[in-house]
RNA sequence: GGCGCGUUGGUCAAUCGGCUAAGACGCCUCCCUUUCACGGAGGAAUGACGGGUUCGACUCCCGUACGUGCUACCA
């Protein structure tokens, strides 16, 4: 099969790209690649009131960052054009009238009205949920209910209706799921699903299966909330006569809120503090901007590293892997089962790794705007120093701001308390005379610096532990930082003096 | 309520009948560093429960509990 695996990502542009989409994403993408197959993106705008206007855009963006780019999309083209569902629209009639025809399925003419009274008088305490099925069909007003002949007056009116699938009655439908083995269904208890809406267009049930079909899809990944809806696809697939070519189903295990059980929602990033989109959302509704793991400073290798072990692993107790370790690696066979809970500390140690890891060049570009909006800029040799230099206590890409704001700019403040705490005259008089040698001194470099710093220290009888820390928040501004005679070294004698001078007049005497 | 799916430390997880139950995150202690971080060495912490099957069950089977998903002219 290993030439012609292909596989979709169907997202319906409603609004932000969640962790588990993106996850979605990526598995399709390694599975694909792995088996050297395509990678379809397929747009599910089928639902015309949840549509949003720049939606479909950002997905591409999303996919560009996590650098997970599909074969074939509405964008790029491909051999199944179109790949928007609503340029598809009117593909689907004539399959719904196909299952009409053969008795599959059936017109609908209730209104959302009747549909609602129907579901308030039968609900109760035993049946919450009423369904429109084989129990309450002929209740309802349906070309199976009704007279041959007002369906035909209905039908030539133009009276609004949708096409429903007429499930079977005791019948057990049963696949294999790549990663949950066997599973079956009784499809007395699922409901006759509509099809086509009133508005012509399709459900995503009936879209789905017809475009998989017509899209030559061999294995469809989906979320575990999918997993109810599989018997009515697996019957759609046997009633247009499909059924040999199937796609192969695996159903992903859903990422689950850190505290509590649960879906993970938008809601519980805001309330947590963390992202759950993979970019910045702004939602052309009510203009609110959600945070994306882009913004808040993840590198999109460290992100896509992460998501891909969340729900999966090598077995190797390896963690961390390029992508093209990933697509080497990967396995549908060692998804699991589970559900995950995301972990943000686990999410942050990742990014760490890799920015630790990457090369500065590497960083310059993605830091660089960072310092630019806290107003510093310095030749990029300058900052690839410095970049070098913090790198290893830097979580997020923002935090390079915060780890070497002081290689730019004098501290807007510098942890006064800590010298106090301990401030003494020779202490002082010691750092006056230090400043005092460093005018002569003939290297400006940390060795030397080094050495004079020991040098005037025992002249004044101290020792390093008093004044090396004292020197450090002078420089630095807190008990923070890389060495201390380096940062010296890249801030230049001139500041140097002043920074220690200034602390010197803030001690007063 | 019904149906589906799931269940190894706080979290991610290995184990495909031999377990003295890996590893990682987080947490704690120590070392390195007279800062922070990195790095290193340790530590606490796990098989939901009850029955089977078996010489032997975390692993297989059955039940129970718990969790979760779905139950829309949304995907």
């Amino acid at each position: 099969m290993s030439n012609r695996v292909r596989v979709r990502f169907a997202p319906s542009p409603t609004g932000g790209l969640h962790l588990g989409g993106v996850r979605t994403i990526l598995y399709n993408y390694l599975f694909a690649h792995h088996h050297g197959g395509q990678f379809v993106l397929r747009i599910e705008d089928t639902d015309q009131n949840r549509y949003v206007a720049d939606a479909e855009q950002y997905i591409y963006d999303c996919l560009e960052w996590c650098g997970l780019l599909p074969d074939e999309s509405p964008l790029k083209g491909g051999p199944y054009t179109p790949y928007r569902q609503s340029e598809r629209k009117p593909l689907y009639y004539q399959y719904a009238q196909q299952l009409v025809d053969a008795g599959y399925a059936y017109y609908a003419f209730d209104t959302v009205e009747e549909l609602e009274k129907m579901r308030h008088d039968l609900k109760n305490e035993h049946n919450p949920n009423p369904q429109y099925d084989h129990k309450t069909r002929m209740q309802m007003r349906n070309s199976l209910s009704l007279d041959p002949k007002e369906v035909v007056e209905l039908l030539n009116k133009q009276t609004p209706h949708v096409i429903r699938i007429k499930m079977p009655h005791n019948k057990t439908v049963s696949f294999t799921d790549m990663i949950r083995g066997e599973i079956h269904f009784d499809t007395s208890l699922v409901d006759d699903k509509v099809l086509l809406k009133a508005d012509g267009m399709p459900t995503y049930h009936l879209a789905v299966v017809v475009d998989d079909h017509l899209m030559q899809i061999t294995h469809a990944f989906r979320g575990e909330e999918w997993l109810p809806s599989a018997p009515v696809h697996l019957l759609l697939w046997e009633y247009l006569g499909w059924k040999e070519s199937m796609p192969q189903w695996a159903h992903l295990p859903l990422i689950l809120k850190p505290d509590g059980n649960g879906k993970l929602s938008k809601r519980d990033g805001d309330r947590l503090g963390f992202p759950v989109f993979a970019m910045d959302w702004k939602d052309p509704k009510t203009n609110e901007t959600t945070t994306g793991f882009k913004e808040i400073g993840f590198l999109p290798q460290a992100f896509v590293n992460m998501l891909a072990l969340l729900g999966w692993n090598d077995g190797s107790g390896q963690e961390i892997f390029s992508l093209d370790e990933l697509v080497q690696r990967f396995s549908i066979d060692r998804v699991h089962k589970g559900g995950a809970k995301f972990d943000y500390e686990k999410a942050k140690w990742f990014n760490h790794q890799y920015i630790q890891h990457a090369a500065d060049e590497l960083l310059l570009p993605l830091v660089k705007p960072y310092f630019e909006k806290a107003g510093i800029s310095a030749d990029d040799a300058y900052m690839l120093q410095v970049i070098g230099l913090i790198k290893e206590r830097c979580t997020l890409l923002p935090d390079f701001v915060q780890q070497g704001y002081f290689f730019f700019h004098t501290p807007k403040e510098i942890d006064l308390a800590s010298i106090q705490a301990k401030w003494e005259d020779r202490k002082k008089q010691f750092f006056e005379s230090w400043v005092e040698i460093l005018q002569s001194l003939e290297q400006w470099t940390h060795d030397e610096l080094e050495q004079s710093f020991n040098k005037t220290m025992e002249a004044h009888g101290l020792k390093k532990g008093d004044v090396l820390l004292p020197l450090r928040i002078m420089l630095v501004g807190g008990k923070y930082g890389p060495g201390v005679f380096v940062i010296a070294e890249m801030i230049g004698k001139a500041e140097t003096c002043n920074r220690v001078k200034a602390a010197l007049a803030q001690l007063g005497n």
